[in-house]
RNA sequence: GGGUGCAUAGCUCAGUGGUAGAGCACUCGCCUUACAAGCGAGGGGUCACUGGUUCGAACCCAGUUGCGCCCA
């Protein structure tokens, strides 16, 4: 058979086979995603069985928020789910990757208010039925983007389960669970200071409120008159207006005579007390403090002490409700005009600006946080916590990467309780009813609420939708009622989601799985067994992304214009345990040719008529080539080490191992090597060979489709006709002990570390030669006649002709006179450079590796000139360094022979 | 203010005590029929600083500086 043969497009072996066929030059990802994800979902490979006998691998979608579209974020998360997804269903599992959105209340009522804005209509213009109603349309119209952007990310989740926190299950899934926390005395109503947003207009809870450090101004104040004057140092002067005390430290001498006595309260005329608390700190400004019990959490602490009045002087709005000239104003115009009025009457003793403090933010909006007195819901977290943390504590739930688990705990063992209600009309209504004799009655979803005709009122709050939240992963399979789903997929195996959000739903979801399926014992009862907690997106100077910054990427369109499997490939690259992943134009780019590399080295085997399947086994092993051998040895290592890796949630590693193997080791080398056995004329070898490359290729596409689905797809069924890779088996351990066995079994058999030496002593061997040549600048096509001396006595005996092919070596002709020569690995290649050397530029190379040999052998020398090294270091260390030394010196000796040889001929 | 992490090549990052690695970027040479989205070769690092432990430190310890994050 001829190179001809062989190389003539459809002349290949497998080109008539079925489902096999060529492949252009270039992969283009465009036309193949969008075929085959519709493919996938139409075959039913996404949805998951709930009657099935094999163990069930579970993960819930964080769900985005209904108003969003997919941002870099969610694409990192998702191709990490889908990574895990993808490879546990190769193995056998009964996966489900369940989907949906939640209702995130505040931000779609933003949206829904501002559309009605436009209209020229508030949400009170409409009545809160009809725009609930206007929010539903707004959902079935626009709600869906993101999950239809989730299909071009290649996300293999069960659209047959989608689930939305407002669907009628959900809900009633809330329902229950407040009321079973109301009667078990879990939920409860009170007046507290909370975080209001007044653009928002609602109450937030802790978590939802981000502190920035912000320029603002430290006033001081003096109150009283005379030795009864005492000043206060505030940075919200406009509070002073609801002032109902001053307090001092117990033990501060510089008050002691005040306290007990009272001040005026200057533009008010309200007199106030002095009292003594120790919360004060007196380090800080003057060492008293003003005490506002209705605008600060901390005076409300100290007027419960000391039973002082809460003067609210604010109405939701931030504006100010205090009779006087102040009134109307907004809070941030009344800081001024009260500091005016402080300063005409001279009042005013110091002023600090800036001032840099902690300010709180609207997470949701960004308006500067307003602490009001309020009268909300809250759940008392406490005996909800400890379970939290002992889950994880005796590792029932394991969080990785593992020292977050401290952030966790810090958390978990230190909760407030929370405040659950907010003043919106979107979201699941608090079922609390009001009787007209002040009677309340939480109803459970089965129960009748009571008539309105009775003279009762529900309440009117909904509840945090991180409440819902906390519920999905038992909420979306059908809890409360016990369903086959349920039994099937609960606990869910692994949640996957950013570190950002461990206190918001991470944390959450405990307390509230493990209080709610708390049948089910310590075991079941968990939400999920594994938390991967995966890092921020970045850009490539490891900046957040913003969009002040400008730095922001559109996951669409790098899938447009560079593939789903580029982006995914970028972005698990980037992704090791709770890191950070960086991201740039180039790196896509570079995930983009590493498709295109493997698409080529497909095509090459489709046109050389590789035969995937199984390979030579055992007993045809010894006839297979060093090359064969050694590729087989080097798939089988990295099989194991890749399926290791993706068992730890070390992506990135996983993702290196994977493009390293395929494009340094089989495209680089063992393409190359193969060439010449497929060209060689020697059949047998070239059906063993085209079996070996179609196994490794075969399985190498399987390692990579959890990542790169679409691409591996698109190959997989053109080099083995089969149905699709994505129900093929994973080449690493299966699902049960017996199968991960004979993976490691078949490693062993497998793996041939003499094959291994023999071909890395021909890359080196190969590479010296190579080196020469670009440094005599010779062109790679060039033919360059040559003898190798020295070879039949090296382990490189049976390698002439591959190392001749990949060195583009000719036969020597009649009278061949060599004007050069390279040694390496024992070999000795005399070549006819065809006109003499560049002698400079060889004595430059050689004496680069003779000073480096120096170095080497003298630094090597000193150490084992050292007594205390050869006496304490370990012998091995030691026995290494001699062969270092003495490698090192043979190094040397040939260099400097090669020099002296050089400085005999021509300059 | 409390806690915590990081500092290694131009950039992003691996590297758990035995003489420093990857990807991208960079330089040079190549259209060598799988792939120019490619091939071959190459250059590039006082491992933040100071001190300590050790035969030996990028790695362990202490301190310093700088940056980041979480909480308040």
């Amino acid at each position: 058979m001829t190179n001809a043969d062989h190389r003539a497009p459809g002349r290949a072996a497998g080109a008539a086979e079925p489902g096999r066929r060529q492949l252009p030059p270039q992969y283009l990802p465009g036309e193949v995603e969008s075929r085959l994800y519709q493919g996938w979902v139409d075959a039913g490979y996404f949805t998951a069985d709930a009657r099935s006998d094999a163990p069930a691998f579970t993960i819930m979608i964080p769900p985005p928020n209904v108003t969003g579209s997919l941002h870099i974020g969610h694409a990192l998360d998702h191709t990490l789910i889908d990574t895990l997804v993808r490879r546990r269903r190769m193995q056998g599992y009964n996966t489900l990757w369940l989907p949906g959105t939640d209702h995130a209340g505040i931000a779609t009522q933003n949206v829904v208010e501002r559309e009605l804005a436009k209209e020229g209509l508030s949400r009170h213009d409409l009545g809160r039925e009809a725009f609930v109603e206007r929010v539903w349309q707004w959902k079935h119209e626009y709600g869906g983007k993101i999950l239809a952007q989730m299909r071009r990310l290649g996300d293999s989740v069960d659209w047959t389960r989608e689930r939305f926190t407002m669907d009628a299950g959900l809900s009633r899934a809330v329902q229950t669970i407040f009321k079973r926390l109301y009667d078990d005395g879990l939920i409860y109503r009170a007046e507290r200071i909370i975080n209001w947003c007044p653009r928002c207009m609602t109450a937030l809870s802790d978590i939802e409120v981000d502190h920035s450090e912000d320029e603002g101004e430290l006033v001081s104040i003096r109150y009283g008159e005379g030795d009864g004057a005492i000043v206060v140092a505030t940075t919200r002067a406009e509070t002073m207006l609801g002032d109902t005390a001053v307090a001092v430290h117990p033990d501060d001498p510089r008050y002691a005579h005040l306290v007990g006595r009272t001040v005026e309260l200057p533009l008010t005329g309200r007199v106030i007390p002095v009292v003594a608390d120790p919360h004060v700190d007196p380090e800080f400004g003057t060492g008293a403090v003003k005490v506002t019990p209705a605008h600060d959490p901390d005076d409300f602490e100290i007027g419960r002490r000391h039973e002082l009045p809460a003067i609210t002087i604010m109405d939701e709005r931030g504006v100010i409700t205090a009779p006087g000239p102040f009134e109307g104003l907004d809070r941030f115009e009344a800081r001024p005009a009260v500091l005016a009025a402080l300063r005409a009457e001279g009042r005013v003793v110091a002023e600090v600006r800036p001032y840099v403090h902690a300010v709180g933010h609207c997470g949701r909006c960004g308006t500067t946080v307003e602490p009001r007195l309020s009268l909300q819901w809250f759940v008392k977290v406490g005996p909800l916590a400890k379970p939290a943390g002992d889950a994880v504590r005796d590792g029932r739930v394991r969080i990785y990467p593992p020292q977050l688990a401290a952030r966790y705990f810090d958390w978990v063992d230190d909760m407030h309780d929370w405040c659950i209600s907010r003043q919106l009309w979107w979201g699941h209504r608090i079922p609390v009813w009001y009787g007209p004799e002040g009677q309340v009655r939480c109803v459970g979803p089965d129960e009748e609420p009571p008539g309105p005709g009775d003279g009762w009122t529900q309440d009117p709050d909904v509840l945090d939708t991180w409440f819902s939240s906390a519920l999905w992963p038992f909420s979306t399979l059908g809890w409360p009622d016990d369903t086959p789903d349920l039994r099937a997929f609960y606990p869910t195996s692994v949640l996957v989601t950013g570190y950002d959000i461990l206190f918001f739903w991470v944390a959450r979801m405990m307390l509230f799985g493990l209080y709610a399926m708390s049948g089910a014992g310590p075991e079941g009862a968990v939400p999920f067994r594994q938390v991967a907690l995966h890092g921020l997106v970045r850009d490539q100077f490891g900046k957040k992304m913003s969009k002040s910054r400008g730095n922001t990427v559109d996951p669409l369109d790098w899938i447009s214009r560079f593939g789903a499997d580029a982006t995914r490939f970028t972005l698990a690259r980037g992704a090791s345990p709770g890191g950070d992943v960086a991201l740039s134009e180039e790196w896509v780019a570079g995930a983009r040719n590493f498709c295109n590399k493997l698409w080529n080295a497909t095509r090459f085997a489709l046109m050389n008529g590789a035969l995937p399947g199984q390979p030579p086994g055992a007993g045809e092993r010894r006839s297979l080539s060093a090359a064969d051998r050694w590729i087989l040895s080097r798939l089988a290592a990295v099989t194991a080490e890749v399926d290791a890796l993706l068992e730890e949630f070390e992506f990135a590693k996983a993702c290196e191992a994977l493009y390293h193997f395929a494009w340094d080791e089989l495209c680089d080398w063992y393409v190359e090597l193969a060439k010449v056995t497929l060209h060689s004329g020697d059949e047998p070898a070239a059906a063993r060979t085209r079996r070996v490359l179609g196994h490794v290729l075969d399985e190498l596409l399987r390692l990579i489709h959890p990542v790169m689905p679409f691409v591996t797809e698109e190959l997989w069924r053109a080099l083995t006709g089969g149905e699709s890779v994505m129900v093929a088996p994973w080449p690493g351990g299966g699902l049960v002990g017996a199968q991960a066995a004979r993976a490691a079994g078949r490693e062993a058999a497998v793996a041939d570390p003499a094959a291994q030496a023999e071909i890395e002593s021909l890359m080196r061997l190969v590479t010296a030669v190579r080196r020469f040549r670009a440094d005599q600048g010779l062109r790679p096509s060039q033919q360059v006649p040559a003898v190798l001396s020295g070879i039949a006595a090296t382990p490189l005996a049976g390698h002439e002709a591959a190392i001749r092919a990949l060195l583009r070596l000719a036969e020597p002709p009649p009278g061949f006179s060599p004007s050069g020569t390279v040694e390496a690995e024992g070999v000795t290649v005399h070549l006819d450079t065809s006109g003499g050397i560049d002698v400079a530029a060889e004595r430059r190379r050689l004496a680069k590796e003779l000073a480096a040999a120096r170095a080497d052998a003298e630094a090597t020398e000193r150490k084992l000139a050292n007594p205390s090294f050869l006496g304490k270091a370990p012998p091995q260390v030691v026995a290494r360094s001699r062969e270092r030394l003495a490698a090192a010196r043979a190094e040397m000796a040939r260099l400097a022979s090669r020099l002296a040889a050089l400085g005999d001929g021509p300059a």
